[in-house]
DNA sequence: ACGCACAGACCGACCGGTCTGTCTCTCTCG
DNA sequence: CGAGAGAGACAGACCGGTCGGTCTGTGCGT
């Protein structure tokens, strides 16, 4: 693998564990067996090396959420479907993401400090949250899901919820949590659902 | 106000904003009109401050969110009290914690890069939970829960919700989010109620 | 006169970033 | 085909600034 990808790569991992600012240049170079030379050959600051790692970051998060999702299937398969490929294939991934979620960690430590690099990463959350609210809109549209439903109410309450247990799996590396709460969110769409059993 | 007491309750507006290693003594110097000397006349290192900032922010926040809960009102009172004081007088406490919740920014910095720190910190978190756990659990023992309610999947839920509109509020400062996820909480306490109406 | 509270100069370590130099690959021209 | 010039890739010394922490000194209350 070349430098420059070699350095987005080793770099994403020590920012999920660090964050932007307490990761520094020579953690950097350590990490990707290289020096002050090659990394300014590639990159023209550390701030241009943040949105690469963004979006490196982003592309594997859409990997690991977003396989399987379709246009044909229901809205309400789709959001469960999602819910899944979050709990099993990102929030577990702690080879990319050794210290956890990337996008929570630098959001967090940049929002009052870097507002400008905050403001990038928060612009993802925003996609996320629009993401569920339009597929709970369209189920139901469709009558997937029941007409009294409080679909601004359960959007909020399902991102929170992700964005929460996320955190605490970030620090207790247990999977018990994080698994009740996906199972409740996920129970809770079956039983709003208009087959409910 | 003695020196001391500035250092503390500047520190936790800081820390609140940029974390503990992104605040520097010299920004509490700065902010606390003090000196190098002055600081280390009454602190031993930045890491001894930490933990009074600690035990100063575990004060509010019991202050904030513990007043009004009794031993002779009902769990299910109790902790709907508990999620509103959280919402109304906790969180949007700018006052103490102009960056937001002081424990959720120094955790997630803190997780990978001062362990020992951390651990102390996710101490309260533990027992927040324990304390809705109980609540729910007691509500369960006298009826005022259904029967068929999973009491640890609620606690996860609370918990989790609350983490993440908390997040959710650090970053946009929007009382919108806030409200819903906290009002979808309240109600669906009093919907899994035996007097349901 | 003694000790606590504080001021601020100072220290070594480390930060992000620059700069010079070397090595290698490629393209050009006789 | 081969010599040499140019360019990109990288190594590492170096720079000014800042970090947490130390040390000396000073003023003041007792």
């Amino acid at each position: 693998m070349a430098l420059k990808d070699r350095i987005i790569v080793e770099s994403l991992k020590l920012f999920s564990l660090k964050g932007f600012l307490g990761t520094t240049i020579d953690d950097i170079l350590k990490a990707s067996n290289s020096s002050k030379g090659g990394f300014y050959n590639h990159f023209k600051s550390k701030e241009e090396l943040f949105y690469e790692v963004l979006k490196e970051g982003r592309k594997i998060w859409r990997e690991r959420n977003l396989t399987g999702l379709s246009q044909t299937a229901s809205p309400l398969a789709n959001i469960k479907l999602f819910l899944e490929n979050f709990r099993d294939y990102y929030l577990k991934d702690s080879e990319n993401f050794p210290g956890g979620c990337i996008f929570i960690t630098l959001l967090v430590e940049l929002k009052d400090q870097r507002p400008h690099l905050a403001k990038e990463i928060s612009r993802g959350f925003t996609g996320m949250k629009g993401m569920i609210r339009r597929y709970l809109s369209h189920a139901q549209d469709l009558g997937e899901l029941q007409k009294d439903v409080d679909i601004e109410a359960m959007t909020e309450m399902i991102f929170n919820g992700m964005l929460g247990a996320t955190i605490t799996y970030n620090v207790d590396r247990t999977d018990k949590n994080v698994d009740t709460t996906f199972n409740f969110l996920i129970s809770y769409l079956t039983n709003s659902g208009t087959s409910a059993t």
